[in-house]
This record gives structure tokens, sequence and C-alpha cells, in this order.
DNA sequence: GTCATTGCAAAGGGTTTGCACGTAG
DNA sequence: CTACGTGCAAACCCTTTGCAATGAC
């Protein structure tokens, strides 16, 4: 995701373009972990000191809307921010300290599933989530 | 999932059975809905008007443990508990209301994951989560 | 009788909300 | 100028926990 391109996207659709919603998009830009709220909050407040939670929580959740951030909730943990919605792709997951990171895949698993199947459900996604540990994880558990 | 057959393994492990405990299977084995815990406890108070809530987070999460009931957080609400742990399959999750209903598998999504795709990660299981609208709520939507 | 399990109520994460103030357009 | 967005603090939902009372074995 191209920060310019987005920052582009957002104005086109009447976003209006404040000091706080530009560094939460910043923040996202700038890694492709995927963050939990709390955490974009942490590093958006290293460069915009005053920057509420509730800022944080409402941006995130108006760009989840505008289909430029995915909401990843793998667990009873934190919800996770996904900037990469404009590219299908799977995750991993750590049982062991939550961490998640991307996979790209090699097939469409909506078309896995047969209508038969379906039992009458409208599908307009399909998510495949690997759980396991990650390396840090892992080696500690030895 | 047959009770007798879950009480016994239970009993076999040292499961210490309290008639808490037994409202709870009975509630998970009567339903092959997902439940909440809180509407868990609600079915559960039916039978027993004086179980608490914390009762049964804390029974609910023994099941669990003992790897006799699947856990399920699709979204950022409340946890549903999946009583049909025995049996692979994945999840058909209604957008709208939450509601969730198994499908049956045809190939084990695991093998989909090549070696050099998983970033040292070790893998221990996958599950398929397809996302829209159940019956229900997309005739509520037209 | 002993010790695991219960119920209660309070605390705890994570997230949302109401309202007065500030500011982008 | 005027909505719309912000910050604060309190409210909220779901879940976990501490502790004394209870009851299964």
């Amino acid at each position: 995701m191209l920060m310019s391109d987005l920052l582009e996207r957002l104005r086109g659709r009447g976003w209006r373009l404040t000091s706080q919603r530009r560094v939460v998009a910043e923040v996202l830009d700038g890694d492709h972990v995927h963050l939990t709220a709390d955490e974009v909050h942490a590093r958006a407040v290293e460069r915009l000191p005053e920057i509420s939670r509730a800022t944080v929580y409402n941006t995130l959740g108006e760009l989840v809307v505008l289909g430029e951030v995915l909401e990843v909730s793998t667990d009873g943990r934190a919800k996770r921010y996904d900037p990469n919605a404009h590219h299908a792709h799977q995750h991993l997951v750590c049982s062991g300290c939550g961490a998640i990171r991307d996979v790209h895949p090699q097939g469409d698993p909506l078309s896995a599933l047969p209508a038969a199947e379906r039992f009458g459900f409208v599908i307009s996604s399909a998510e495949i989530t690997y759980r396991g540990l990650c390396p840090n994880c892992a080696g500690q558990a030895r």
C-alpha cells in the first residue's frame, strides 16, 4: 500500500484530512506486521504526542469500513489491523505470542466450497488461518 | 458427541462430576448451534437456576483444554463454543448475526501450505472460515 | 474429612460513547 | 463559518480472579 495512493483515495471520498488520520495511515503503511489498536496508538504517539486512543480506534474503524484495512481477530485477544487489504492472502498465527504473518495463496479457497455445502448462505469471502508457533516461540518452548 | 461418552471420558480423567458441569455438558450436547458463553449460561440456568456465569466460563475453559470442545472466535464479539471437536470441519459465519454453522471438508488444508511458505513456523492446524450472510440475514437485507 | 469446585462480587482487558472544544474545508 | 473530528473520561461488554462457603469422593 503506497501512502500517497491511500491518502489520495481517502481524500477523494470526502475524508477530512487531519494530522491524526495522517499519522495513523503512516503507521500502518510503515510496518507490514499486523498491529493491535494499542500498538498503533503507541507508534502514533511517537509522531504526534497528544493523539488519543479514541481517535486511533475511530480511525481504524473507518479504514476498515472503507475497505482500506482488514480487521483480523484470531482469538480472544485484541484485534489486529492488516494494511494489506488489496491483495488476497492468508495468515500464519502464532499461538504463543499472537503475532501474525501473511502468506500468499495459490488457489481461491472460495471455489473449494460446493453450492451443496453452502446451506443457503450467501458467501462473500473465505479465510484460511494456519496456527502454530513462530520461530521465536518454538525456540523458547525447548 | 454422545453425552454418556463425554461424561465417561471426563470421569476417567479424574473430573469431579458436579451438577453444574453435567448441565453445561448437556447444554452443549443438546444443540449443534455454536453458543456463546452467555447463551450456554442462559440455557444452563433453565435447568439449574443458581448456576453462576463464572462456573460456566470455568467449565467451558476446561472442556477446551481437555480437547472436548473447540473455542471459535470469529470477530470482536464473544467467543463461541463448538461441541464438534472430534470431527474436522470448517465454519460458515454470518456477518449479520454472528451465527456459525459447520460444513464438512473435502481435503486437508494443512497440506496446501508448502514448506517454503511457512517462514519457520511450526504449523499445527489450519482453519477455513467462509463469511457471508445466513439465509435469514440475507432475506432481511432485501 | 479433604480438597476441588462453586458463587459472588470486584477487577480486568479491549473497545465504544457522550459531550464540549478545536479545526479543515 | 460550520460541520466534522478530536480528546477526555466514563461506560460498556466479555472474561477472569480472590476468597469464603459448599459438596464430591
